[in-house]
DNA sequence: ATATGGATCCGCCAAT
DNA sequence: CAATTGGCGGATCCAT
């Protein structure tokens, strides 16, 4: 076997806390799912693993991680790939760390099988942290661990698991989100980044770097642009004039597109464009240009080497500090990391 | 980090 | 009368 991982630097590891020791950590995955949702973020835990052990650090730190499903036996029949788990969750004893709940399966068993959903409600409540990636936060909440909470998605369920469970705040967009000790992330690649925050939560900002660092060698975010444009183009509106306005706030993100600009390019009032806009498109003329200018920033962090600064100007944000608080408030992270963590180009 | 002024949103009612 | 539009005011969000 090659050496996994050889460090660019001699700098030595810096961990915040040296006696945070081991987390146990058990990874619950459910059949007919989608196993990326599972190796992904799991892969995190383990990168973390290998740098530990390369600066000689394993020995009292790191995750123990264990693969429990409903039942053992073959847990993901998928193009041929099949894994296997050895462990079903009858038979985990004594105290966890950290809960891991993957993706839901196609067919919703999983759902329906109390005993597990029980033993989830019970072991989510009791362990340090419980984590679901993307639509593992159906189980979360079948298990009652979402209630009263603010939880995150992939944006195409969002709508379902809130109607579904009516008293959970979905809130699509950020990345993930930690309401107390449970969190919730908005699809495979965020789970990655919720694992990258466990990483830095329990070992530091530098172990944590180290690993992104590591994994974006292997792991372009994909689809990240196209999910957003997909969110943005699915509203389109029907009325020519109203899809007019859509495509010209697209256009020129760095002008005025205050209502009241936008009313007066359509012949309307400010009141009555506001309330034929929202019909049409679903969200508000100021939430739909904040949602442009967003996805826009996103995609010059991502794929270009712009300054911060100049994404903010070219995106139509006043000032660039103006723009990490739009980031931190819709997506939970900074620009500067968002592009650390996300940048495509090396 | 907080305070303040302006923009936006939304319900309500009046006018068309 | 029903449906659409416009204006007003308060609550909230957001930028500075």
């Amino acid at each position: 076997m090659p050496e996994p991982f050889r460090p660019t630097t001699d700098k030595p590891l810096t961990v915040s806390d040296p006696s945070a020791g081991r987390r146990r950590v058990v990874a619950v995955a459910v059949p007919k799912s989608d196993p990326l949702e599972l190796i992904g973020p799991v892969e995190v835990l383990v990168t973390t693993n290998i740098i530990l052990q390369q600066a000689g650090l394993s020995e009292t730190l790191g995750y123990d991680i264990e693969v429990v499903a409903p039942q053992t036996g073959t847990v993901f029949s998928w193009n041929g790939m099949k894994l296997v788990a050895e462990k079903s969750f009858k038979q985990v004893r004594g105290p966890v760390d950290t809960l891991l709940v993957q993706a839901l399966d196609w067919n919703e068993e999983s759902l329906r099988d109390r005993k597990f959903v029980d033993w989830l409600g019970r072991t989510g409540k009791k362990v340090r942290r419980c984590c679901a990636i993307c639509t593992g936060a159906y189980l979360l909440a079948e298990a009652g661990l979402l209630e009263n909470r603010r939880a995150t998605l992939h944006w195409a369920w969002a709508e379902d698991l809130q109607a579904r469970y009516p008293n959970i705040q979905v809130e699509p967009d950020p990345i993930f989100i930690k309401d107390d000790h449970i969190y919730t992330s908005a699809g495979a690649t965020a789970g990655l980044d919720l694992m990258l925050a466990l990483v830095e939560e329990d070992f530091g900002r530098d172990v944590a770097l180290k690993v992104a660092q590591f994994m974006v060698l292997f792991l372009k975010r994909p689809g990240n642009q196209a999910q957003f444009s997909a969110q943005l183009s699915s509203n389109l509106a029907e009325k020519d004039s109203i899809r007019d306005v859509q495509a010209w706030i697209v256009d020129h993100l760095d002008e005025d597109l205050s209502v009241e600009t936008l009313a007066e390019n359509t012949n309307m009032s400010p009141r009555n464009f506001s309330r034929v806009f929202t019909r049409e498109v679903g969200t508000t003329p100021g939430r739909y240009v904040e949602q442009a200018r967003l996805e826009r920033a996103r995609q010059y962090l991502e794929e270009s080497k712009l300054p911060v600064g100049r994404v903010a100007s070219t995106c139509g944000y006043g000032t660039s500090e103006a723009m990490r608080l739009a980031f931190v408030r819709r997506l939970g992270i900074a620009p500067r990391e968002y592009r650390q963590r996300f940048a495509s180009a090396r």
